[in-house]
This record gives C-alpha cells, structure tokens and sequence, in this order.
DNA sequence: CTGAAAGCGCTTACAG
DNA sequence: CTGAAAGCGCTTACAG
C-alpha cells in the first residue's frame, strides 16, 4: 500500500505539503503542487481514510436510525438524508432497528464511540430521558418523530393538523358517522393523529363514539381486521381515516370482501402518500407529507450542527396537503374547498 | 472525553491491560479484570473506535452499493445485508447511486482508501474491466447483478431460467400468443430474462414475433405504456410476462383502461414478488425471488472472504418459484403442474 | 499475567 | 511557501 510518506519522499517534499495538496491549501506553489499531483498519479495513491479519520477525529459519518427500511415511507426519507449528506462530503451509516428497542440502542451508542459525527433518529423509542442524555452528548436531529418537552433538533410535519384536516375533509364531504384506524398508541405521531381526528369531530359536533377508534399497528392486516370490525358494528361508519396508507388499503380490501363498495358506500383517507397509493383500486385519497423533504431538511440540520453552524430554526414544521383521490366521495352535494389538490394519476 | 490512559491510570494497570479486558483476552487475572471493568464503569470511558480502526486497519464496515432503496424489491435485500453485518458486528454504509454511474463509481472508490472492509454491489452498471479491478484490490460480492465471464463472487437466482419458467407457465395455461415486456437492454438482468422467455416460445413451438417483445425500464408507468402498445398489435397478445412487478401492475392498468379484463381476456405474470403484488387487483402472480435471503447470503459470504475464510462456494444461485396469484387464467382446460405454489394471499 | 514501547498514517500548530 | 515534530488513541508483538 502506498502512503502518503512514499509520495513525499517520492515527490521531493514532506508529507506536509503531500497533505496540504491534497486538501486544496493555497499555501502551495504552484510548481510544488504539480509535482506532488503527479507523483500521486503515478504511484496511484490513495489517502487511509481511517488515519485522517483519527487524525481529524470525524469520520465524516451520520447514522441514520429507522425502523424499517421496507416501509416506504422511510426508505424516500432515507433517501433525502443520503442526497444531503452526499452532496456535503459525508457517509450514511444504516441502522434499521426492525422495532427492536435493543437494536435502537446499539447503534445510538455508535456515536458515543466517535465513530460517527452525527446521528438522525427516524424512530425514537427509547425514554426521553435517554434521547435528552444522548443528546448532549453527540450532535441530534430527529425526523417524523419528536419528543414532547424536550428542545431537540426536528423535522415533521404538523401530525395533528393534518389528521384534523383528513378527517375534517370526510365530515365536510358529508359524512357524519367517521371512523379513525389509529397507529400504535405507544407512538408519539399515533396519538396526535388520534388527537387531530378527535378534535374534527368535536369541532363538527359530531358524537365522539370510542368505538369507532380502533388501535392498529400499521400494517396492510391490521387495516383489514380493525375495517372488518368498525363494519361489524350496529351503527357502521360511511367514512374512515386510517392512519397510515397501509392500513387504508387494508381496510378497503376489507370492506370489498364484505361488498362494500368504495367510495360509493364507504369513504377511506390514508395518510403518508406512499407510491402503494396510486396503485391500489380505486386510487387512494391521502394526506401527503413531503417525505423526501423532510429527509433533506433534516440532514441538512443535522450537518450544520456538526458543523458548528447553529440552525436559524430547531423545529422545522413541512407542510402537508390532501391529494383527492378515487377512495373518498362527497355525499353532501355541496362544494369542496380548502388545502387539497386533485390527485395525481397515472 | 475519557481515554484508555484514565482509565489505566485509576485502575493502576497499563493500557494493554485496559485494551485485553475490553478485546476480552483469556491473558488477564479475575482481579484485575474486575477492577478495569469497574473503573471504565466508574468513568463511563468508551473506546475511541476511530483510533482502533486505524490499529486495526478496518472499520468494520461494509459499503452496499444500490441503485435504488426507494424500490422494495432492493429495500429487502438491504434489510439482509443489515441483519448478517449486524450479527457480525459490522456496519453497512448506504451508497445509493440513484443509477447514476458517477455516484457508482464514486462509492467504489471509497474502499481503495480503506474506509470500508468490502462491498456489495447490487447494481453494477460501470464496465466490466472496473469491476475486475476493483475485486482484485477489496472484498467484493455481487447481489442480483452479475458479470458475464468474470469469476466474481455473486448471489442471484437463475434469470433465464425463471424467465423460461414464467413464459412457459403461460403457454402451459393454454396460451399461444405471450408477449414479453422488458427491462432496460442495457443491464445484464433484463438481457437474461428475454432470452428465458425466447427459450420457453421456441420451446413451446411458438412463432416468435419479435414486436410481441417491447423494452421497458422497470417502472409501472413503462408496463402500462408498452402494454397499450401491445394491445394495439393486429394480433394482441392473450398474456404476457412483465420482467418485474411494477411493469407488471401498469400492465394490468393498461388493459383495465381499455375495458380489456384480467385475467379472463388478458393473463399477467410479473418478477420478484414485492409486497405490492399482494395488494393490486387481482393480486399478482409472479416470479417470487428470495429477496432477504439473497442480501443475507451476500452479506455472509463477504464478510467470510473479508475475514480470511474462502467462501466453499463462489457463484450462489438461489431458487425462484411460481407464486399463482390471480392476474392469470387457465385458458386450456388442463391441469397445471410444476414447481408452483398457491399464492399466500390477506 | 502484565507493562514498556513502537507504530498505524495522517494533520496541524509552530517555526523559519 | 515549506518542513520537523508532535500527537490523535488505540493494539500488539516482545520481553519478562
């Protein structure tokens, strides 16, 4: 392997100025530089990255911690971290959780090593007290999730106004008995959607019935089950916002295979605005959130930190939207207005 | 920062000894064990990985070059690379090239400055030439991809013989004109799918109508383009293979927008089985490809090579199978036999 | 079982 | 503009 000595030796110089070459110093001549750039050429030297590494303390290194890299949703959110982080010189180290607490905290402890210089969390289970610790300790952003109480670093949209708005956007359509399939309760971002779907209702007037709430996990299935049972009851819903895009295909699926049609005899919202949506029969009306953008919000963030450079802003809210599409239908024969756009379809 | 010195100073031993209990060397009294112990406790030291990387001359990191992670089908295969690097105490970089050959080229040439132990290359669109360069200088297994003539390590499943098996489930089920929508000509995969999907007409004794063949690049809007071309033929074809499941489902849109039914007029197969292909209507059926255990064996068989112990086997070829879903009919009245399962569905 | 010492390959004040 | 020298915090033969 070729070192950096081999060069100057090689080039006449010391690995002084083999170092400042190749960090771009002005305080080079020009004569000098030549030399040294060809000699590097020739022996095709590379730079031990892990040498600089120590040397710098900095690995140039984020991990990302997330729950899933299956789920849709994150994997565009991953994406905009890895585009940010590409475009200012530094790595993405990949930490997918698959929900397991144990696994969040292996690789959170990853920074404590110094062998990463920053660190987005994509899913934050662990106690707040421990996210608080970790904090202080190492350069922190969180993205989607956020911790109530605490001043950390976030990029989200507004969960609750946006479940307010979905389920709004059912009542205004007519609706007067909607349901809501919630996330985990054990989910920060589940509750303010449960919270938004809450205050719709009372906001309308509408009875807030407790069993029209039912607690889902996320998935296709837990849509379908929850949807079956919703419909099963004596007063069954017209209308229903599942949390996640997952769900609301679930609970589609669920109610064709009673022979409910949608959205003629039931109107279903999603959120998220994964791709799935505009795949599925009929097309899926959803919240949007800008996933990639937030992605890129968030590493930029979390860069300028690490950088030294304060945030002008520690909690960036993105804006959410409604994208109407085939699952939803007005049955009140009056007008539709607000924050939404006709869908976009293929 | 606490450092291992702190901590042989206070435990009044030297660093070697502090660096033995901390690799958990044999070499150490049960005294003075406990007392490193104990006072890295007391001091909360964590060792500086960036100065052991250099020591140790690895990062224990593997880079995963990828074209997409947004695409599902890759997504699980990075999720089986995660798992084994994991359990193996290694971490894995995310190099998403977005396919742009600039950003492939860019995360090889991280492992030529020792940043990373190996690589795995899910894409590998750079000439032949570079590759065997780079497998010559840094552990390298090939995922999904693969290299004509090169002895490269790689894991895959047999393309054309999926693809030969695909076309002639169609033909089995009574079909006698099958067209083939492709991927992009330029990647080795979609070459090798064609040519199994040749090899199955000619089988068959069919006329091999070579407009019945229309170019794609993996994405649903190009099913449903090339699928309108398709049905616009004098002579349509009654089913067709798609060579992945996106191009699959735009397909089946395509034919739906013309009042053509799936299956009873038109029988659709598509390639790799993601989850979407259980939530489309009809749910798909397809060529299931062992997404997880594809990254998994790839991830182990590169970490054997980067620890010095030879895989026993160079070329890994996992196997496909038939997954019958409902996007295709038998239209022939016989029985369908075969290496086929019934498709799990919700 | 333990320690002194060398050294991994860079970068960076410091001095000239 | 350039170099000598120190040092980042570990690990590992070597010696005892």
């Amino acid at each position: 392997m070729v070192k950096m000595s081999d060069v100057a030796k090689a080039a006449n110089v010391s690995s002084a100025t083999v170092s400042r070459v190749l960090a771009g110093s002005p305080h080079v001549s020009k004569e000098t530089k030549e030399r040294v750039l060809r000699v590097i050429e020739e022996l095709n030297y590379k730079p031990n990255r892990l040498a600089s590494n120590l040397r710098r303390m900095s690995a140039k290194t984020i991990m990302v911690v997330l729950p899933d890299i299956t789920n849709p949703f994150f994997a565009k959110i991953v994406q905009g971290f890895e585009d940010v982080a590409h475009e200012r010189g530094y790595y993405v180290l990949l930490g997918d959780t698959g929900n397991r607490l144990s696994l969040e905290r292996e690789f959170i402890e990853l920074s404590r090593e110094r062998a990463v210089d920053g660190l987005i969390l994509a899913t934050a289970r662990i106690p707040n007290k421990e996210i608080q610790e970790v904090s202080e300790h190492v350069p922190l952003v969180l993205a989607c999730e956020y911790v109530d109480g605490l001043d950390i670093p976030t990029v989200s949209i507004d969960n609750v106004g946006a479940a307010r708005a979905a389920t709004e956007f059912l009542i205004e359509s007519g609706h007067r008995r909607v349901a809501h399939i919630s996330g985990p309760m054990a989910v920060v971002l589940s509750r303010d959607r449960v919270k938004g779907y809450r205050q719709a209702v009372q906001l309308h007037d509408l009875e807030l019935d407790d069993r029209l709430i039912q607690e889902g996990d996320f998935t296709v299935q837990s849509g379908y089950h929850n949807m079956l049972k919703l419909l099963s009851l004596d007063n069954p819903p017209t209308a229903v916002f599942a949390a996640n895009d997952e769900m609301a295909v679930g609970a589609i699926k669920a109610a064709k295979s009673l022979g409910i049609r949608v959205p003629e005899d039931l109107s279903v919202i999603g959120f998220d605005d994964i791709p799935l949506a505009m795949l599925v029969e009929p097309e899926l009306t959803t919240v949007h959130q800008p996933q990639y953008d937030i992605g890129r919000h968030a590493m930029r963030m979390l860069l300028d930190i690490v950088e030294g450079r304060a945030p002008r802003r520690r909690q960036v809210v993105l804006s959410h939207r409604i994208v109407v599409r085939g699952s939803t239908m007005d049955v009140s024969g009056s007008e539709q207005t607000g924050n939404r756009v006709e869908g976009v379809t293929l």
